[in-house]
DNA sequence: ATTAATGGAATGAACGTTCATTCTTTTTAT
DNA sequence: ATAAAAAGAATGAACGTTCATTCCATTAAT
């Protein structure tokens, strides 16, 4: 019965000390304590650290997505589009903190290489709206002539490095100064 | 005579391992035996690791900045000399792509956290160009009006991802792609 | 009563660091 | 100029610690 329960705990726990700590600020020893399990519970739900860490990962891909699919509509003009999911993944970083720091940790590990490599290789699934939209961008003529890959930078690069700033707390980011932003990153990428 | 020598391979023996395969896959037996020192030699010249870690990342910044100070003339225009800076740092990490790669590990990591808060809270030395270009493009007001950290972002955010996406093979930058990015970045800084 | 789940002690591998020893260079004595 | 002595640098085996993982006695569920 309490199957979902623990594992939720021990998933729990593993997000919170692995977004202030690292990887390795986040012994097992340390996650059980803190999901209040016995540490070798872990793994009947995981098979080893590697596992969980890429399993927290997928978790947080997928609310990710479902956050900047809300209220996102194929008909609105490319800009518009950018706009709502500049907007979504901006104030989806600055609430939620540990998720981004966790995907931060994730994305700069080798963990992080290897999936990024597995999804540039691989075939667009309809997740992907980001390579859709600046291709749609492309052939309407509306942004910059340049590698999807580089359209992904200047559009995101600002963002994280931003959203960053404001959780360690160099920056506040109100809502004005969020549209701000997501403005000046269109500048960068329409033509 | 042979003092400086070892130091020398300690360090690049460091610089490589750890920017291949950060600071935890770089184990100090490893880096001896890459440096060919026994492991105790290291700590004839470092205190421990972490004094390592410090030294080799105050030296890549060193190194850095010396690139980008070349050719470098506050005389110019705010947006000429972004363009020299902005085309310098990526043309820098590019050819340097352990120095670069061993910057993000380090900025990515607590140490380099410190680092950035010590930077920001502390005063403007004559080495924080960035910081007084920004200024000056506001007070002339031919960038917008941001928070310095937001213009940082901005400016820096899209080149650190591009570089990385280059040294990792998902894109491939020539001169001519380098100028266009640098010319999109200055696109979204410029009022 | 049997099976599955749990907790946490036990395990062994990997790590940073230390230190007794060896090797090399420099200094002193002849 | 040569040899002996001293100082300094280098070494890597050994140590203590930390960690992921396993094992098994205990507990809960069926």
């Amino acid at each position: 019965m309490a199957k979902p329960d623990k594992r939720d705990e021990i998933v729990r726990a593993a997000l919170e000390l692995i977004a202030e700590n690292g990887f390795h600020g986040a012994p097992m020893a340390m996650i059980a304590d803190k999901a209040g399990v016995g540490a070798g519970t872990i793994y009947r739900y995981f098979e080893n650290k590697d596992v969980l860490i890429n399993e927290l990962y997928r978790e947080l891909e997928q609310r990710l997505l479902t956050v900047l699919m809300d209220g996102y509509s194929p008909e609105k003009s490319v800009r518009e589009r950018f706009i709502h999911l500049g907007t979504a993944v901006l104030r989806y970083c600055i609430s939620n903190p540990l998720d981004f720091r966790y995907l931060e940790q994730f994305h700069n590990s080798p963990y992080g290489v290897v999936h990024r490599r597995d999804k540039i290789s691989g075939e667009a699934d309809d997740k992907d709206i980001y390579r859709k939209l600046f291709e749609e961008g492309l052939s309407r003529q509306v942004i910059k002539d340049l590698p999807l890959v580089v359209l992904f930078s200047l559009a995101f690069g600002p963002l994280i490095s931003v959203a960053r700033d404001h959780i360690l707390g160099f920056v506040s980011l109100d809502d004005d100064l969020i549209v701000k932003i997501i403005a000046a990153c269109w500048d960068g990428l329409k033509r």
